[in-house]
DNA sequence: GTGAAAGCGCTAACAA
DNA sequence: TTGTTAGCGCTTTCAC
């Protein structure tokens, strides 16, 4: 970067005196915000090459009173669902001049609040929150500092804000039909910490399902981590060996989330099982990678990447400006793969 | 937020005001700049609470010259490899009070373009880059803007920069010594897009080591995709089903990534090969869920969440005024798990 | 202990 | 078509 005599950056000012005209005369130049002479362009273009002149983003949207990027509350980026609802963020973000910063919590209070502090600060002009904050008091902070919000996967337990969920209900109503059309009556529910909504409906989604087709539900195959901070694959695992303990075992499971149906899996086929033959298993997301365990998984697609680029365009709008606001909620899919058998 | 009539920002102008003080002593209060009287204090913290002010984060740093955040610069948040490492950045950031704004690329040239723009524009103190930029003119324009850089997992092919990386030579070699260990001596490399040297380090090292050792090295037996902007997994299973086509097959394989080597693990399966009875497999990095498929991953482990962590320190040091700087190279780990087999 | 004043780099009325 | 001026919200000398 060139630098000035001053500080080291070349500003505005700069380039005015060096085309020998005023610090308005190339903001308009910039900006296209009047029409110029063909000489003073040319003078301005020369001056900005020479100096290697680039205007400073910051500055330039501290004036305009906005900072242009957006904030993505999530708990762990390393957690596959997460990954891919960032990347549609990211890309409707960017596609509409918006950066990203990551909040992104480990599920951790203190990290929680670290990144509130940053919103109330004005770090950003709006908010993705994928993400159930653990500590109440920092929600009201959250809605009482007033910056556009928007709910992806969480569900909008206050009308104020839009909001883009999968149908969650629909979506174990149809793991448990397929399951069903499989033959299986006895069935088994592995859950991570239920610490949002979306997965407390899972879950009882799963019960009312199994009571309205008249299977009974047995208490020890319904099995639900409490610790939130686990990692899912391990909590799936683990929830897995649980239910192994019980004397008699579920023809099917099906899991809150595909990595607890893979830790799961690890556990079943650990203890000798064979996956479909002597147990299936339905998982809930279907995130990359799904297809490439063995057995592939069985699973409820959820529109990830297109729940966070959704996200950010009804975030924008508020952004920008417009009072109405959308509350989506989009179709399940069952994926069909080899982690399920039909019974007899 | 509360608002004041003007235009809705409630500023330190307004605490001052409220308090009777000057906006000067208001900063002294919240920078603990000066010592004040009990009084003004307590004057002071009425008025912000009445107000519900909070101080502007971009305009405290701005005048202080700095955005208090990092760029992070990687080709895509859904490749696990990339979500470890961006945790470890992500978490070290914090930690020392930056924020971390995600340039995710998805291996395109227009991002990239777009990226680099921001960072020109300052709109960070400084750059973790774990990625190779495809168009080189982006990566002078990088190095001429001055922005503090560091390079993560990309091999410093100028000196002029702090970097961390592993020994992709040796994590390459003890994959080799561990096959012939095991009694293979017909070994396949399976290769995404050697974009960065990283990736052509250890394909170049799986050749040595394999020369080294009088192993003959079938052209056939190492394919490598050219096409980067593939998936990493699919690659793998294009891969593997490409290395099947051959007459004779290798007695183990070794991948370039954990990714590439679940998607060629897919592919054996596919073709109702066992593994590891009919062919093994090794993999590189590590990634979460290594152990879950099946059968569980032997790889070389990279410490992604330490390289993270370690190349942010390494930045901030150059972001914080140092001009001496380090280069790291981390010790690779050999992990041993179930999809290999000792051959006899 | 407290305040006046200048200015970070830029935009945007408004004037000329 | 170009320039003057007044800030955006804050920190930071430097004086009192």
């Amino acid at each position: 970067m060139e630098r000035n005599k001053r500080n080291g950056r070349v500003t505005i000012r700069d380039v005015a005196r060096e085309a020998g005209v005023s610090q308005s005369t190339v903001s308009h130049f910039l900006n296209h915000t009047a029409s110029l002479s063909p000489e003073t362009k040319q003078r301005i273009r020369e001056a900005i090459k020479k100096l290697h002149y680039r205007p400073h983003l910051v500055a330039r949207n501290f004036k305009k009173r906005r900072t242009a990027s957006l904030g993505l509350f999530i708990p762990d980026i390393t957690n596959l669902f997460y990954a891919e609802l960032s990347r549609g963020v990211a890309d409707a973000a960017r596609e509409k001049g918006y950066s990203v910063i990551l909040y992104s919590t480990s599920y951790q209070r203190e990290m929680e609040k670290s990144f509130i502090e940053l919103v109330e600060q004005g770090q950003v002009d709006g908010v993705v929150v994928s993400y159930s904050l653990i500590e109440d008091s920092l929600w009201n902070r959250l809605f009482d500092c007033g910056v556009p919000l928007v709910l992806v996967d969480i569900y909008p337990f206050t009308s104020r804000y839009p909001s883009v969920v999968m149908d969650n209900e629909k979506g174990m109503e149809m793991a448990i039909d397929y399951l069903h059309g499989l033959g299986h009556t006895e069935i088994a529910y592995l859950g991570e910490p239920p610490y949002v909504l979306t997965l407390v409906k899972r879950q009882r989604s799963f019960l009312a399902s199994m009571q309205k087709r008249g299977f009974s539900v047995k208490e020890k195959w319904v099995l639900v981590e409490e610790r939130t901070q686990l990692n899912r694959v391990e909590i799936g695992f683990s929830l897995g060996k649980r239910l192994l303990q019980n004397q008699s075992l579920p023809t099917a499971v099906v899991a809150s989330s595909d990595l607890v149906a893979i830790g799961a899996m690890k556990a079943f086929l650990s203890a000798g099982m064979k996956i479909p033959e002597d147990i299936s298993v339905v998982g809930f997301d279907d995130i990359l990678l799904a297809s490439y365990f063995h057995p592939s998984l069985t699973t409820i697609r959820q529109p990830k990447y297109e729940m966070g680029k959704m996200g950010v365009e009804f975030l924008l709008r508020l952004v920008e400006g417009e009072s109405a606001f959308q509350n989506a909620i989009l179709e399940p899919l069952l994926v069909e793969r080899n982690s399920c058998r039909r019974l007899q």
